[in-house]
DNA sequence: CTGGGTGCAGTTTTT
DNA sequence: CTGCACCCAG
């Protein structure tokens, strides 16, 4: 099959949608690094796709060969991303091998598609790299109990002069440099672990850092402690995983998997998505797999949409992406440049809208800030009509305009204009209901009779089921609540709402409370001595009793229980350092007989367990189907909504100035020790680059509307002047909407 | 509409 | 402690 006859057959003559010239170029792209920049609604995900469907299953290819499905490598960042382009590339499959069923020799389960991460797990496990053998891969949690363990001791990391020099990386009301003291144990286990990800994500040079002397000798010997107990006790993080398979590429074997030989084809191909939120060790895996000539690698993106530097995302990489082929790969390669300027999604106004926003900030035209000589965004759209399709709604307050926003909503359904509350949708910074975040707006919203869909709320500690069990599980092991750590406020409080819990529920279900009794005597007889059972075990007790049990049944309780019981298995599972074989899991009781266990044990229980409970917050159980269910109003992050489009748009938040983060602070003070000085970036200002974020994490909000966008601001926030807002407001409509 | 005093609350995102 | 939101006086 040709390429031609590909595109015939997937969008027939007549059909009512076809492939722009633009997006055909892409899809023809013959070979070598491809550059595309991809505004968005521009289809960008369907040209990806269409694109791997052309290797696959056309002969009219460079060397007049179709492509071995395990030669092409299709990633991106997210799950969700992955899945959909997976959809996609599957979708229309079915339709080619309807057509000619004789492609349906094409393998697409030897196609290499995923998100980076589960590419790098599965390829060092397919290839028995031997530097990833039988290694347990930790999440969040389980990495920051593991730093807990086995480097915040280390009296280096006690020096409260090293902590002095990056004293950003506290909360204000956690530590501070003036204080005479080092900060507590747990915030060094987040601290190291913030720097420890930045040194891999960052490519940062470790023995500069060692060179350097001072403090950042200290850093360097802490990450090789850590680097040390990761390989001894078979652990691996996020951003480890990621360099081990970089390493592997470098090895002999890697070579094998990238250049072929010995019965494997190599990589001849990779694609990648959402590009804009690479990191720098991300740029070096791609551009190591696409190493040999001719390169074919395709980089999809828009740079005006970079969401992630907290993850180590860089946008320079999407910026400097001509610059990155020159650095690695082989030859002078050329770098073919394709933009997607048409959006299909937004009505022409949301489009002009969206484009006079991007370019009213001086910031965005600055050097580093954008891919250079961006086109505009051009409409293409099917909607049309001479109304209003920006819109500002604003009140003196927040309960004001908060009001107003539900009356607004109301009269949209009532009037019959959306004929479902899930086609509006509101955005926001943080959906937490708090008063600064989303309760305002979730509060009137109900008040109005409207359902709201919000389960990124981090109300996770605060349902029944998961607050009873932490509660039942104190009172076994802490029966007077003696141990309770009156420090930090956050934790104390949490522990102490979850024995309510639990009190509760143990005067409806005397089974329960028996068992719970009945343990404690036991421990009572045994003091001082390690208990046969686990953890995990007592808890799976528990939940064979009623209410737990009961609760099973209930589907959603049923997930919050088994995710409850995974962040159980993280804390239980780290290792206790010097004692082999010795888990957090292992209880032993307290000397005096009280019936509570160790003390030493349940302060880590408390401060752990619970302390990152409330720090962090877990998010409430989502729908596998991306959007809110019938009926519900999805009040969204605005991360949350990456991708995803809605006929109306309500943007709250947009009195979010550009706060310098951690994040931007610790880019800085890393961006000294460079493995690759040729990809060391000149940065804006730390100002700069979080006006920056700020300015392109609304652009991803604004452009998600179809029909049409409403800004929500109080008068204050509308005459801040910051970005979102400003400080040039002369993108925003000057005219609010009538109410 | 603006500036200042008072009072309250206390990041967010993902693999 | 700081920084914001809100309110009120001009």
């Amino acid at each position: 099959m040709t390429t031609d006859e590909l595109l015939q057959l997937l969008f027939p003559t007549g059909a009512p949608y076809s492939l722009t010239p633009d997006q055909q170029a892409v899809v023809r792209h013959r070979r070598g690094p491809a550059w595309v920049l991809a505004g968005p609604g521009s289809g960008k995900t369907e040209v990806l796709s269409l694109l791997a469907l052309r290797l696959l299953f056309c002969d009219d290819n460079d060397d007049g060969h179709r492509i071995a499905p395990e030669s092409l490598i299709v990633t991106t960042f997210t799950e969700k991303a992955a899945r959909n382009i997976d959809d996609r590339i599957r979708r229309y499959r079915d339709q080619i091998v309807a057509a000619q069923p004789d492609l349906a020799a094409v393998d697409l389960s030897r196609l290499r598609i995923g998100t980076l991460h589960s590419l790098c797990n599965d390829l060092l496990q397919e290839c028995r790299a031997p530097n990833y053998q039988n290694v347990r891969l930790m999440d969040e949690f389980e990495q920051a109990m593991f730093v807990y363990e086995h480097v915040s001791s280390d009296p280096l990391a006690e020096r409260r002069d090293l902590w002095a020099t990056f004293s950003y990386l506290f909360a204000r009301h956690e530590w501070q440099p003036t204080y005479n003291y080092a900060p507590s144990r747990w915030n060094r286990a987040e601290a190291l672990t913030d720097i420890f990800n930045r040194i891999v994500d960052d490519r940062v040079s470790v023995p500069a850092m060692h060179a350097r002397g001072g403090n950042w000798q200290l850093i360097a010997q802490l990450y090789d402690k850590y680097a040390a107990a990761m390989q001894t006790e078979f652990r691996c993080d996020f951003a480890h995983l990621q360099l081990r398979f970089l390493e592997f590429l470098g090895t002999p074997l890697g070579q094998v998997f990238r250049e072929g030989g010995g019965g494997h084809s190599g990589i001849t191909w990779v694609l990648v998505d959402e590009y804009q939120d690479t990191n720098l060790l991300q740029e070096e895996i791609y551009l190591t797999l696409a190493h040999a000539e001719p390169s074919s690698i395709v980089v999809v993106g828009d740079d005006d949409q970079a969401l992630y530097r907290f993850r180590g995302g860089s946008v320079e990489c999407m910026v400097t992406f001509d610059a990155a082929c020159r650095t690695y790969l082989a030859g002078t390669p050329t770098v073919s440049r394709y933009p997607l300027v048409d959006n299909f999604r937004s009505h022409p106004k949301i489009v002009e809208f969206c484009s006079n926003y991007i370019e009213a900030f001086p910031a965005t035209r600055l050097p580093g800030a954008r891919v250079p000589n961006k086109p505009r965004l051009r409409a293409h759209s099917s909607i049309s009509g001479n109304y209003q399709a920006v819109g500002v709604l604003s009140g003196t307050n927040i309960n004001h305009l908060s009001t107003r926003v539900a009356q607004t909503i109301r009269d949209l359904r009532d009037h019959d204009i959306i004929h479902d509350y899930n086609q509006a949708c509101i955005l926001l910074a943080s959906t937490r209901e708090s008063p600064q975040n989303a309760l305002p707006y979730v509060t009137a919203l109900r008040a109005a009779g409207i359902d709201v869909y919000n389960p990124r709320n981090k109300a996770f500690v605060q349902q029944e089921e998961v607050s009873a069990l932490l509660g039942a599980l104190s009172s076994l092991l802490d029966p007077n609540g003696a141990s309770i750590p009156p420090r930090p406020p956050g934790v104390a409080a949490l522990i102490n709402e979850c024995r309510a819990a639990y009190d509760v529920v143990a005067v409806q279900h005397p089974g329960l409370r028996q068992y719970i009794e009945r343990a404690v005597g036991i421990f009572r007889q045994r003091p001082g001595q390690y208990v046969e059972s686990r953890i995990q075990e007592i808890i799976y007790y528990l939940l064979s009793l009623d209410p737990f049990a009961a609760w099973q049944n209930d589907p959603i309780r049923r997930i919050r229980l088994g995710r409850l019981t995974s962040i159980f298995e993280a804390f239980a599972s780290t290792p206790v350092p010097n004692r082999p074989n010795v888990f957090r899991g292992n209880l032993r009781t307290d000397e005096g007989g009280s019936g509570a266990m160790n003390n030493l044990w349940l302060l880590g229980f408390y401060h752990l367990l619970f302390g990152y409970l409330s720090r962090v917050g877990v998010d409430d159980v989502e729908e596998e189907v991306v959007g809110a269910p019938p009926g519900m109003l999805p009040v969204m992050t605005i991360h949350q909504a990456k991708g995803l489009e809605f006929p109306f748009v309500f943007v709250g938040h947009l009195n979010r100035a550009g706060q310098i983060s951690a994040s931007h602070q610790l880019e800085t003070a890393l961006s000294q020790f460079p493995t690759r000085p040729e990809r060391a970036f000149q940065r804006p200002p730390e100002q700069t680059r979080a006006e920056l974020d700020v300015i392109r994490q609304y652009f991803v909000a604004y452009s998600r509307a179809q029909n049409a966008l409403i800004l929500m601001g109080t008068t204050a926030h509308l005459r801040a002047g910051r970005p979102p807002c400003g400080p040039n407001r002369q993108w925003l409509p000057n005219q609010a909407l009538p109410l």
